[in-house]
DNA sequence: AACTATTTATAAGA
DNA sequence: TTCTTATAAATAGTT
């Protein structure tokens, strides 16, 4: 990551917090667009801030079709409810 | 990224592309792991990749939760249709 | 917002 | 697909 390594779990101090989620939050769409367009996937990104304030990113198509695709497939093919970071998702 | 400092354009070579997609989802979720662990954010991240098998991540709610989310904001606060990776989207 | 030291991600190759 | 390695990129702490 950065210089120190860091904790794996939420950063308590609120201002280290917001500035941690500005920073990341532009390294994680602009990875997402990387993957889409490098890959020619379709994907869809949504943040929501801890004040409730809304990020997305999607690439070749519009958050909404992508949700929409989403949402058209059988439940099952949506895989789990809560998916794990370090495991393949089906 | 990694060795060479690749172009961001489709990978033409159907093998490293699909080399490239499989480190790179890896990474994208991680990332996505990281911001919602750190920073305590709900994020939601769907793939579909070329052959239309679906990858996702969420964080501390289930993706249809977050998606449940996006969709009752009204429209407007939804931000454009289409996101620019490199730019702070509402 | 910039800088910088250091960790992390990853393109190629095996 | 997994491991290794060389190098680019991300980022935590600092200024």
């Amino acid at each position: 990551m950065g210089k120190p390594k860091v904790a794996m779990k939420k950063i308590e101090n609120k201002d280290a917090r917001h500035v941690a989620f500005s920073k990341r939050r532009r390294g994680l769409i602009k990875k997402a667009y990387e993957i889409s367009t490098l890959c020619d996937v379709d994907v869809a990104l949504i943040v929501f801030s801890s004040s409730g304030t809304l990020y997305t990113f999607s690439g070749r198509n519009r958050v909404e079709d992508v949700l929409t695709r989403f949402v058209d497939l059988p439940v099952k093919e949506q895989g789990p409810s809560i998916a794990i970071h370090n495991k393949q998702v089906s």
